[in-house]
DNA sequence: TATCTGATTGTTTTC
DNA sequence: GAAAACAATCAGATA
């Protein structure tokens, strides 16, 4: 019954704009054995080990978070497509000032992710002019840069 | 044994 | 501008 509910009833923005079955199903699913498209093995080979990974959205620093929760409430259940589509439905019964302490953990982690993406361009366009600079330790200091974020950051949280 | 799937939303990237 | 990809999570399914 998984489609029932769930993946195209919920959407707001992007479910009007495309069908969400094919977002799923026809972006993994079919992109394993028989479809041309690159597997996430072949994928992951091709695309960059040193590649920052994308920062979580405010959902998702929300869900890190709820997922403790979830647990410790239903220790039984360990499907987490249980846990998302919990997750989602509380999410949208949020109300802004309730994700307002997840945005702005999101935000920083964005600003992050922008400062390791500069490195790693930077690093790029050292490799593709002189590809054998092994030094690069350029980059790790700006990574490190990171460090200065505290992750226990302050939420300030926003009552309305 | 190793890899993929599911389910969610938001953001980024690509075309 | 629109669509696709991807971010975390992990037990279960499948090859």
């Amino acid at each position: 019954m998984k489609g029932a509910k769930g993946k195209g009833a919920v959407k707001d923005k992007k479910e009007a704009l495309k069908p969400v079955d094919d977002r799923r199903v026809g972006k993994r699913k079919a992109d394993d054995k028989g479809s041309k498209k690159p597997t996430k093995k072949e994928k992951a080979a091709q695309k960059d080990p040193n590649k920052p990974k994308r920062p979580p959205s405010a959902f998702f620093v929300f869900l890190e978070e709820f997922r403790k929760i979830f647990k410790q409430e239903n220790p039984h259940v360990k499907a987490v497509s249980a846990v998302g589509k919990a997750g989602g439905e509380k999410w949208k019964s949020m109300s802004n000032a309730e994700k307002a302490p997840y945005e702005a953990k999101a935000a920083k982690r964005k600003a992050e992710y922008e400062k390791l993406m500069n490195a790693y361009n930077n690093k790029q366009e050292s490799t593709a002019d002189d590809d054998e600079d092994e030094g690069s330790d350029r980059s790790k200091s700006e990574v490190n840069d990171e460090d200065e974020d505290s992750e226990e950051d302050d939420e300030d949280e926003d009552d309305d």
